[in-house]
DNA sequence: ACTTACAGTAAGTCATGGCTTACGAAAAAA
DNA sequence: TTTTTTCGTAAGCCATGACTTACTGTAAGT
């Protein structure tokens, strides 16, 4: 399941800024390590695991490797969460069926 | 953020598989250790996560504690998808926008 | 050719967290 | 009241993974 391997990606808080920063537009490893907390490996380290997380892409632009975010890559696990979200709108439904059922036997108290 | 907790609940496999045993619904902390291959208080642990997280809710009945699915919990980290999942519209109606100016300009060939 | 800049990988350290067994609490059953 | 069932928590173990400092490679500048 692809959706598994973007949660664990997404799941720790340094990698995760790393991905938001790409927001801001492509930009280079250097770049990403600039204001961070952590060392440039590491964030090499982090760019790895989003890369095979299909979340973002890289391009080589001479010696610098340039990343990109990469959208699309966040399909999987929008669908993964839809595949729950529709209980959302199922159980509304029941409720709205329950609720209709106790205001027809109105005449009962509810026993809750 | 309250997504960040989801991420995290959501990124143990172990988790996410008692996450979704519960779509089949309620069920107390015996039933969903069942079949499983860690121990029951590791399901307890897990369970404690999630509920942290938002995504289930308890109900005491006798001694047993009835856990269910709480698909709103879903809600931040579906928010915070989409806040990436618009980039892909954007993307696309660039995408668009540029297709559109080549084949305006359309005595020049395409160089890409 | 030599140096500089940039980035990925290797090796090793250390904290986080998932798991276990053991225990304690609380409600139902006897 | 004593026993049984069900569950949460404490304590400890251990694997995973996030981080560091090397180093290796590669492309560009001088």
């Amino acid at each position: 399941m692809a959706y598994e391997k973007i949660l664990t990606a997404l799941a720790d808080t340094t990698r995760r800024e790393i991905f938001e920063d790409l927001r801001r537009g492509p930009q280079s490893v250097s770049e990403l390590a600039k204001g961070r907390a952590v060392s440039r490996p590491a964030v090499s380290q982090h760019l790895k695991v989003l890369d095979q997380a299909g979340l973002v892409s890289a391009e080589a632009r001479g010696t610098a490797r340039i990343y990109r975010l990469n959208h699309a890559g966040l399909a999987p696990l929008r669908a993964y969460v839809d595949t729950f979200w529709t209980g959302v709108l199922d159980a509304f439904a029941a409720e709205i069926s329950t609720q209709m059922e106790n205001s027809d036997a109105s005449t009962r108290d509810q026993d809750d």
